[in-house]
RNA sequence: GCCCGAAUAGCUCAGCUGGUCAGAGCAAUCGCCUUGUAAGCGAUAGGUCGUCGGUUCGAAUCCGACUUCGGGCUCCA
């Protein structure tokens, strides 16, 4: 046996003693871990001859989870110390940051995380090396006698990915491996059941806090015992972490719930009920806009309008399918019709009546209540149609979601033949549409059969397909999500990412091929036969109400012109400038376009500080100086001015502005 | 639905361990004042401290239930 190995380092091939490590590779701070082949390992993993060997850097995506991770541990061994009770669940890196489950007697309390925290810094300040060592299972089981969970998991080793999400960062296929946090003396402090890899030492930790504490169900299942988790976020600098934090701050900022209430755009009165929105004048002027364009737009690609009743008796949601599968998601009925007789007898059966959870059967039954021919198809139904759901009451979310809904619903009904051609369009609509109201990044997701399902697998396959060819056509970058579909549809939902980057699931894309059965709509084809209709459901928006919070937090609140409620504000420098301010608002609003004219008693500087927190895009500022040359003057949000602007050209620039619905 | 936390004026919040604790700023109303790009001055009005019970001589403050909100989990046609 040779006492040197051949390895291959960051592509260059080299000869080494045999028993060096990974970490003896790389000299370089920010070097973390390696990957030896396709698995990450510990800098302290020795070498084999024929390995090929990466440095991981700490900034990494791969580097961050092992920081995260270790950080996890981190957490742990302080909660283990403070609460010695406290039995250990997962803790595994997530986006942005980590979490570790515990069962604990007493819940933590937020003022709780201050305590642990410190005893953290104490732990990272000691420099206690990850040390890595492979256990056989009884050893392990041994080992963790007091911690129930870890032996769980020890059983299910292999099976640890369905375990739940996040369990394969403590036990894997192969060996299991317990990772011992040594002090510099070589006192053993504490100890895992983990995977790995981590970071050489607790000193390797830059930057961390803690961020909150919640409950999760151990194994993200309802019906098992919910166990105290706690977030933090680690990351490889302190400006990284701060970058974190002002990213955190900013998105609060933009929160559409407190944006709603600053700009006086809707509420949601304690007195109507959860989750069920009212919206103020300002609001309910941008929803319009918004509306009125989506309208045209259907319009002219072809679409027809339809209107349809809130409220419908339970045999066709019945016939639909989605009472059977969502019954317990919809406002309990309304019971009709019942008749009694003097003594209390039934003397007329009564029916349940049900809020419409859906749009879709009322729009099959329009395509129902006449005879259809294949000329008329593609029949493209389009409604603004509200919907009431009855969401459970811990999920309920501002605008995101919420009890009643508008959901800018179409369905299309088509030939087999016309299925793939109007899929195709149909996505390029979508796509081409949301791009006007100010969004431009998009992926999609295509989402498959689920195991519970109705229908013919052929008719799956072949919708999926067409979904597929869709998506290529537009040239859109797409997943795949096997399972994920409807019960009755396979369909495509696009993402958009805002303008913080951060992703929102929007429009949906689905084919049903259940629904046109169910509700029997057939239509003449062209050999007198009759057939079943496909039928495309489609919803651009998804929910009206939800688009508008994440339109509304993309902006910060400061829509582009067509969009904000009020769009101009003029504001004289005195009293006696008002006059000239009205006739420049006159001629604007002439044009449609929604000015005011301040004419408070508050100082110009104050006027000016009130349309700036109201983020109305134009300012109109009118002097002795603009009064005399018929002009004003502009300031515009980001607090630039642009002054003596003649009248006619301020208002070619506003309306301009708002024709082309450009952000400003 | 489950766990934790919270609820004081339209908004943001102060009010420590139960006893002048019902307050401040902004907003609103009224008055005075106001000529160049983010807050002029003053006065007035506004709350049975989320609701209902309980403990206590006494409850915004302690306890319970409910409602609503927030953070998570589960769910999301």
């Amino acid at each position: 046996m040779s006492d040197q190995i051949r390895i291959v380092v960051a592509g260059n091939e080299r000869q080494v003693a045999a028993g060096t490590t990974a970490g003896d590779l790389f000299d370089a701070p920010e070097v973390i871990a390696a990957r030896v082949g396709e698995t990450l390992v510990d800098l302290s993993r020795e070498l084999a001859d024929g390995d090929t060997v990466e440095p991981v850097e700490i900034g990494s995506v791969d580097g961050r989870a092992i920081l995260r991770h270790s950080t996890a541990h981190v957490l742990a061994q302080a909660v283990q110390e403070l609460y010695p009770d406290a039995k250990l669940g997962i803790g595994p890196p997530v986006e942005n940051g980590f979490y570790y489950d515990f069962d604990v007697a007493e819940p933590f309390h937020p003022d709780d995380l201050k305590r642990i925290e410190k005893k953290m810094q104490q732990i990272v300040k000691e420099r206690q090396a990850f040390v890595r060592r492979p256990v056989s299972d009884d050893d392990a089981a041994a080992e963790l006698a007091g911690e129930p969970y870890k032996l769980e998991l020890i059983g299910l080793k292999g099976g640890a990915a369905e375990a739940a999400e996040g369990a394969s960062a403590e036990v894997g296929a192969g060996e299991l491996t317990v990772y011992d946090n040594v002090r510099r003396g070589g006192e053993r402090a504490w100890g895992d059941l983990c995977r790995g890899p981590h970071l050489p030492t607790t000193r390797h930790i830059p930057a961390f806090t803690l961020m909150r504490v919640a409950a999760a169900y151990w194994r993200g299942d309802e019906k098992n015992r919910q166990l105290q988790r706690i977030y933090g976020t680690a990351w490889e600098s302190k400006d990284a972490l701060k970058a974190y934090l002002d990213f955190l701050a900013e998105a609060e900022k933009r929160d559409h719930r407190r944006l709603g209430a600053e700009l006086d755009l809707f509420s949601f009165p304690e007195e109507i009920g959860s989750g069920l929105a009212v919206w103020h004048p300002k609001g309910g002027v941008v929803r319009r806009v918004m509306e009125e364009y989506s309208r045209l737009r259907h319009e002219a690609a072809g679409y027809e309008f339809v209107y349809t009743p809130h409220i419908t008796k339970e045999t066709l949601f019945e016939n639909s399918g989605h009472l059977h599968f969502y019954k317990d998601d919809l406002y309990p009925p309304v019971h009709v019709d019942a008749e009694h007789d003097s003594a209390g007898n039934l003397r007329r059966q009564g029916q349940d009546y049900y809020l419409k959870p859906m749009n879709c059967p009322m729009h099959t039954m329009i395509f129902n209540a006449r005879g259809r021919s294949y000329r008329e198809l593609p029949l493209r139904l389009f409604e603004f149609g509200m919907v009431y759901r009855y969401e459970r009451s811990g999920v309920v979310h501002g605008l995101a979601r919420s009890r009643g809904f508008t959901q800018d619903d179409s369905h299309i009904y088509c030939t087999p033949d016309q299925l793939a051609d109007e899929l195709a369009s149909l996505l390029q609509f979508v796509l081409g549409l949301l791009r006007d109201y100010g969004l431009s990044e998009f992926r999609a997701e295509l989402s498959t059969r689920p195991e519970k399902f109705v229908g013919e697998i052929e008719d799956w396959n072949e919708a999926e397909a067409a979904l597929e060819a869709a998506l290529k056509q537009a040239g859109v970058e797409y997943v795949v999500n096997e399972g994920d579909g409807a019960f009755y549809a396979p369909k495509i939902d696009v993402h958009v990412t805002d303008a913080i980057g951060r992703s929102w699931q929007l429009s949906t894309l689905q084919v049903d091929l259940q629904m046109p059965t169910r509700l029997d709509a057939e239509y003449t084809a062209a050999d007198g036969s009759r057939q079943r209709p496909y039928m495309i459901h489609r919803a651009l928006f998804g929910s009206i109400e939800r688009f508008f919070g994440i339109l509304l937090e993309h902006y910060a609140g400061a829509f582009p012109p067509w969009l904000a409620p009020v769009q101009v504000v003029g504001i004289p420098i005195a009293d006696e400038h008002v006059p000239h301010l009205r006739d420049v608002a006159d001629k604007l609003a002439e044009h449609g376009i929604r000015v005011e004219v301040d004419t408070s008693d508050d100082r110009m500087q104050k006027k000016i500080r009130t349309a700036q927190k109201q983020k109305v895009p134009y300012m109109l500022i009118a002097g002795d100086d603009d009064v005399a040359k018929d002009a004003v003057s502009f300031r515009y949000r980001d607090g630039t001015q642009n002054n003596g602007v003649s009248v006619a050209d301020a208002v070619a620039e506003i309306v301009d502005a708002v024709q082309r619905r450009i952000q400003v």
